[in-house]
RNA sequence: GGCGCUAUCGUCUAAGGGUUUAGGACGCCGCCCUCUCAAGGCGGUAAUACGGGUUCGAAUCCCGUUAGCGCUACCA
């Protein structure tokens, strides 16, 4: 049995989609799991559409998901150059055998004509389709015209009342009628070789024996599988991946959301939760599983599992991934991202020990689904609360809690370097000489500290933001609350 | 318009002829726990697009309809 060697193979024109991350895991996937080779292909023979920095850029978000490729640009490999722009001659080469065999054609017709010939068959309501007219060309016709230097595309010459059977592991037997086939642009007129042309030129040199790719390409595979057949190459496995789609169904695309898995990495979102996340978009082990890490993943994965219906991209289940995966990452290493946050938050911010942060971490777990949410659900830890709910006065701040307060002060102000559980002792202590319920405290004290009535137990934030501006919040508190 | 693909809870999906009064997860709702908010535990909500066939039996196979999407470029 052949090598398995996959591919993915994006176009530089911005950045990571999470369609193509989910297509990317999928060669990755199925590459690592079958002990084969994942490549990595730049697909820019588009000059028009190309933009600066995008392959750097894709390089370094997929080392960031850790799908690390095996051949690549920058990586390299047997079977360089990994950018098309770069292998310009080979696809002119390959072409030419084509030219010779009459499996492909000069075409001199100017795009205008092309246009006039398109839009009169729409007006027929017809199959738009180029006429094969530059087919019709002698061979002088042809050496004159190349003289002189007119413009030509060089296309595929597609024979007529031909069935084309297209096998895909996902969707099975595809039939296609050669009749409604366009003779594909092979060459462009700037000496470009098209995607069509590139994609199986490569694909064939590169020895991939599976393309794994998005649906968009199913109705252009069987000018692919032409294209093997003319040059007598044996056509690698296809597996169509079903699309991704916005909450209307539409395919995913930006005006609805987020689609560059950048956007995601900037807002905060796990790698982990990503990756599990498009991972079961469209594929799932048949077990009740639902956390995977990549490894499982690898260990998991078959090709024959993907769905073939269109999954919508819902951000709901991977907010609870991003959860789950937090939850199973370590203090040391959530504390080394928080640390780095924490320098770039503002200089007001109170500046703790790793202890007193580890302490708010242990806190917020529960609570959070971000490592941002530290700041953003809980910014009290960090800074005075500068307001206080309002529902939470009327319901818990009552005439006497003033007083009852100052008696606690004075509980607290007897305590050295004391622990969450000094602070319950002393709370307890006041309660009982005021002879009142815990509550009665417990509540006021959280608004007076925090400014909101939810958050992690009252001790652990007054050990956290300790005794000296536990008792400044509680003073600044009774000072500022008009009881109810 | 033509061609192609697809169709199970709101969403991701399981079941691939009988084990199904269709299972799980997210979300939502309720209860328990509790100083609050979460988390957790328990429970609830909710689906085989429609119509024909085949079969003793259909979510599952076949046909049609409908709907959605994709493609129809010298874009990928």
């Amino acid at each position: 049995m052949n090598k398995i060697r996959v591919r993915f193979a994006p176009s530089p024109t911005g950045f990571l989609h999470v369609g193509g991350l989910r297509t990317a895991l999928y060669n990755y996937l199925f590459a690592r799991k079958n002990n084969g080779v994942f490549v990595l292909r730049i697909e820019d023979t588009d000059r028009t559409r190309y933009v600066d920095g995008a392959v750097e850029n894709l390089i370094d978000t997929l080392s960031w998901c850790s799908l690390d490729f095996d051949e690549g640009p920058q990586k390299g490999g047997m079977y360089g150059p990994y950018i098309q722009s770069e292998r310009l001659d080979i696809y002119k080469n390959t072409v030419g055998q084509l030219i010779e065999k009459k499996k492909a054609y000069y075409c001199f017709c100017s795009p205008e004509s092309i246009d006039t010939l398109r839009k009169d068959q729409q007006n027929v309501n017809q199959q738009t389709k180029y006429d094969k007219r530059c087919l019709k060309l002698t061979t002088q016709d042809i050496e004159e015209k190349l003289k002189s230097g007119i413009p030509y595309v060089v296309r595929l010459n597609i024979e007529s009342d031909q069935t084309v059977v297209v096998d895909d592991i996902i969707r099975g037997r595809v039939e296609f009628d050669s009749n409604l086939l366009d003779d594909q642009v092979l060459i462009k007129s700037d000496g470009y070789p098209t995607y069509h042309l590139a994609n199986v030129v490569d694909d064939h040199l590169m020895e991939i024996s599976h393309v794994i790719r998005g649906e968009e390409w199913l109705p252009s595979t069987p000018k692919h599988v032409l294209l093997y057949d003319a040059f007598g190459w044996e056509r690698p496995i296809f597996a169509h991946l079903p699309l991704l789609l916005n909450p209307d169904r539409s395919k995913l695309s930006k005006r609805q959301g987020d689609v560059a898995v950048e956007d995601y990495r900037s807002k905060g979102y796990l790698k982990e939760a990503l990756i599990n996340f498009v991972a079961l978009l469209g594929w799932n082990p048949g077990t009740e599983q639902e956390i995977f890490t990549l490894s499982e993943l690898v260990e998991q994965f078959s090709i024959d599992a993907v769905n073939k219906a269109g999954a919508v991209f819902n951000i709901e289940k991977l907010n609870w991934l991003n959860f789950e995966h937090l939850r199973m990452k370590p203090d040391a290493e959530i504390l080394q991202i928080l640390k780095e946050q924490i320098d770039k938050s503002p200089p007001d911010y109170i500046r703790y020990s790793d202890e007193k942060l580890l302490a708010i971490i242990q806190a917020m777990r529960p609570r959070m689904s971000f490592i941002k949410d530290i700041f953003e659900k809980s910014q009290y830890f960090f800074l005075p609360p500068s307001d206080y709910d309002q529902e939470v006065i009327s319901k818990h701040w009552k005439s006497e809690t003033p007083e009852h307060l100052k008696i606690l002060l004075e509980e607290f102000s007897k305590l050295e370097h004391p622990k969450k559980e000094d602070y319950e002792k002393a709370l307890h202590q006041a309660a009982s000489m005021l002879k009142i319920g815990n509550g009665k405290l417990i509540h006021p004290v959280r608004l007076a500290v925090s400014g909101v009535g939810g958050g992690p137990g009252l001790y652990d934030i007054l050990y956290i933001i300790g005794k000296e501006e536990s008792l400044r919040r509680i003073k600044k508190a009774i000072e500022r609350i008009k009881p109810q």
